[in-house]
DNA sequence: CGGGATCCAGTAGGATACTG
DNA sequence: CAGTATCCTACTGGATCCCG
């Protein structure tokens, strides 16, 4: 295949993480994701555990998370219906690099807000 | 091959991953980060790098980057004007996780679009 | 209980044109 | 060369009502 351009950066690999952090960067994806790594939930339950989060929001998100393969959704037909969602394999799969980042989030968050701060009353 | 989950999901961490993962999971950050982690590069250097990208986009990104810290911008006051866009030591701590993300991105995109594509046509 | 269907506001992203 | 200034579109997130 011809390579035009010799740089070290790979192109096509920086792009495949933007689509992946743009995938899980969303509002509410890993907020999700986090609560079920600790254990399935079922959908109210899951609700109240994420603060905030809209009915709506949480049927899209998990959505979004079961088309993936992330998330794997169970329907028992009893009345009133109860439907449980687990973390998959692959959903765990992925919560591995994303704990490395949210550790550096944990330890980095207030030097942002810092150096945001400093930038917006000095400039 | 399930791993134990180490010390579980406290929603303020959830909060902050999230925050993070907003903050450079928009379409173009990481891109920039990237091919930055090469070396410095001027403006339209790095426009011609990053495939695609506006300078209006560009302009915004780096400004952003530079507002958390994240990259330095150093000024020659020549003619015509050259500015220098550097990655930080902090901008270098943030895409070592962000590394790992990308690994586990290149290894599973693939997997993600077929699963995609499963829950599509399955319907 | 677990959603689907709408409607609506705010923001991210993009296309140009212009400037020091 | 390295931006700013506009304007516009599309998508994200949210509120509400309804339904099996």
């Amino acid at each position: 295949m011809n390579m035009p351009t010799p740089p070290a950066a790979n192109t096509a690999d920086c792009r495949g993480v933007s689509e992946i952090l743009n995938r899980v960067g969303d509002k509410w994806t890993m907020q999700v994701v986090v609560v079920l790594r600790d254990r399935p939930r079922r959908f109210n339950d899951l609700k109240r555990q994420v603060a905030g989060i809209s009915q709506q929001m949480l049927t899209r998100t998990l959505k979004t998370l079961e088309r993936d393969g992330m998330v794997e959704r169970t329907v028992c037909a009893t009345t009133p219906p109860q439907v449980e969602y687990a973390l998959s394999e692959f959903g765990h799969s992925l919560s591995e690099p994303v704990r490395q980042l949210a550790q550096w989030a944990a330890a980095n968050l207030v030097t942002i807000h810092d150096n945001r701060l400093r930038y917006d009353t000095d400039r």
